[in-house]
RNA sequence: GCCCCUGUAGCUCAGUGGAUAGAGCACCGGUUUCCUAAACCGGGUGCCGCAAGUUCAAUUCUUGCCAGGGGCACCA
């Protein structure tokens, strides 16, 4: 907010002396203290235009902007203009902070767009996995951060039970249920192996008699009910792991309205299908895809891709004007396909985004450890919860940016506790809560009229700029769609606060001074736990 | 063969056109009669994978190459 108060001042006194209305002058931190707060290139970038010299530009600037009654001083390097503020500023900002108490950064309305963000929508033929965390938590803290800025942004999952998927599962189930009788059985090489195949099956041996069935009806009523079982199972782990859609949709209810053959008819009346070898393909090399691909098989069975358009098409149709897809690594090919059978719906392809996050591998003992949900030996993401934490498995999938090949080392991980950063910002907070009890028992109340212009020492200035920033943070993440960002911003704030925590007592005999204090660091709580509340994590008050 | 991601300190990673490239971990030393020592303070490391190009300015953008990971269906 400060760099944009910046930027704005920069335009008006550009404009002023230059006659330039179209620059955008970017505002960093000043990387060192030396050059102050904040600073500019802009000079660099105007020399060109202008052709003069950057330190001349930048003195003209620094000129025309020295009314400003925020600034200590500014100063000219080179061609960079450097701003120093007021402590006075801070004050006033910290103060605004104070009073927005835990709704600070949070924004009301900028936009009516109303956004969906579909992310997991993992088959429901098995629990969840570890990447299926990743993907979760990165959609879920990136829809909470939009919300908290003023978006209207909710999330869905999309449950494949209507195609392929339910036939193989209740192939392979059927197969146990002959393995668990003491019969022949075979399972299908593409089917499902894991052993949460026999625990399901044998739940159901329990629960309803199978023996009566032949293969066919045994092998639908169990593809039937294990899809219903493993979505619950899913949707349970998720709830467990802080994420509650707003929205489910199922793949056989889009199917059950018309929507695919709304699809196959539009497509058709645009010519952008043709038969080949028995099978019916979509001309999505029209749009720029590397081949067209098939959206009916031979077998007269539909293609994943064709219920998923149906899917985008029903997305539309409720009236949403931004679609967000989460995808893993493994849909990357079919981004393209995607947009392109989205275009030819009519829908215009830049409403649609998809986001990509790379893969999790699992490390243990310094190895990798391979899993394969065909051969089973796979670890789940209660596992992963079980055994570091919910809080730590948040944390973690959200600090890397979600290009990263994440290496989640699990033996750290569990004896993580003294260098895991989700401990380092919790233990800010809570230390701030034991403050909170001290003062109380002190007979020290917040709720009276604070001076905030007390604080000046060098550790709570840069304490104040710290909690200033979070507003920027959340846009930045929603800009590069990063929560990254969030994770890695409440360690620097964490660290700024233990900093300054080891270097003045909050509470003193000076009663004023002590107010000042204790209503920063309420300020710095407030931040955290904003910031650890957007991602999913707790923030408690003892540790 | 084609496509996607990655390559920055011993390790894990920030840094999406600007000043001297930064954190954490690990390693060594110091700090507690005092609000939580899960903390703080100090100590040092880099052909930013390689090579061209664009630019006043490149770790950042473009192209090529090298290395690692993932994906290339009438699977989902």
């Amino acid at each position: 907010m400060i760099k944009t108060a910046i930027a704005e001042s920069l335009k008006k006194a550009i404009e002023e002396i230059f006659k330039l209305s179209d620059t955008e002058p970017s505002v960093v931190e000043s990387p060192n203290k030396q050059f102050g707060d904040y600073s500019t290139q802009v000079a660099f970038q105007l020399a060109k235009i202008l052709k003069n010299d950057p330190k001349k530009i930048a003195s003209d600037i620094k000129n025309a902007l020295e009314y400003n009654s925020n600034f200590e001083r500014i100063e000219v390097v080179g061609g960079y203009i450097n701003f120093f503020l007021k402590n006075e500023f801070y004050h006033k900002e910290i103060e605004k902070v104070y009073s927005e108490g835990e709704e600070f950064a949070k924004l009301k309305h900028v936009s009516e767009e109303k956004i969906l963000v579909e992310y997991v929508s993992s088959n429901p033929t098995g629990p969840m996995v570890i990447v299926n965390g990743r993907a979760a938590a990165l959609g879920d803290s990136f829809i909470r951060i939009l919300n908290w800025r003023g978006y209207n942004a909710i999330g869905e999952f999309y449950i494949n039970d209507g195609g392929n998927q339910v036939y193989l599962l209740g192939l392979s189930c059927n197969e146990m249920y002959k393995k668990l009788m003491g019969m022949p059985y075979e399972i299908p090489e593409n089917g499902y192996h894991g052993s949460y195949i026999e625990d399901f099956v044998k739940l159901m041996m329990e629960k309803s008699d199978l023996s009566g069935m032949d293969d066919k009806s045994r092998s639908n009523y169990l593809g039937e009910e294990g899809v219903r079982y493993f979505h619950a199972m899913q949707i349970k782990s998720l709830k467990d792991f802080g994420v509650i859609f707003d929205s489910e949709i199922h793949e056989k209810r889009i199917r059950e309205e018309g929507l695919t053959e709304y699809v196959i008819k539009t497509l058709r009346d645009k010519n952008l299908i043709y038969e080949k070898d028995g099978a019916i393909f979509f001309k999505s090399t029209d749009f720029g895809d590397d081949k067209d691909r098939a959206i009916i098989k031979s077998d007269g069975k539909y293609t994943y891709l064709l219920p998923d358009a149906a899917y985008h098409e029903d997305k539309m149709r409720r009236a949403f004007d931004y679609l967000i897809d989460i995808f893993g690594p493994d849909h990357h090919g079919y981004i393209k396909r995607l947009k392109a059978i989205f275009k030819a719906l009519g829908h215009d392809p830049d409403k649609l985004e998809i986001l990509i996050h790379q893969i999790v591998n699992l490390v243990n003992e310094g190895e990798k450890i391979k899993m394969s949900k065909r051969k089973g030996n796979i670890i789940t993401l209660d596992d992963l919860i079980d055994d570091v934490g919910k809080d730590a498995a948040r944390f973690f999938f959200v600090m890397r940016k979600k290009n990263s090949h994440l290496d989640f080392d699990l033996k750290l991980a569990k004896e993580k506790s003294e260098n895991n950063p989700v401990f380092y910002v919790q233990y800010a907070h809570a230390r701030i809560s034991s403050i909170m009890d001290f003062a109380y028992s002190k007979g020290i109340k917040l709720n009276e009229y604070i001076d905030f212009s007390l604080l000046n020492e060098e550790k709570e200035i840069e304490l104040i700029k710290s909690i200033l920033l979070l507003p920027d943070i959340l846009d930045d993440a929603i800009r590069m769609r990063e929560p990254a960002v969030l994770p890695k911003y409440l360690i620097d704030l964490s660290s700024s606060f233990h900093s300054f925590y080891n270097k003045h007592r909050v509470i003193t005999d000076d009663t004023e001074l002590s107010m000042a204090r204790l209503a920063l660091v309420q300020c710095v709580k407030n931040t955290i736990k904003i910031g650890l509340n957007l991602i999913g994590v707790d923030a408690p008050n003892k540790m």
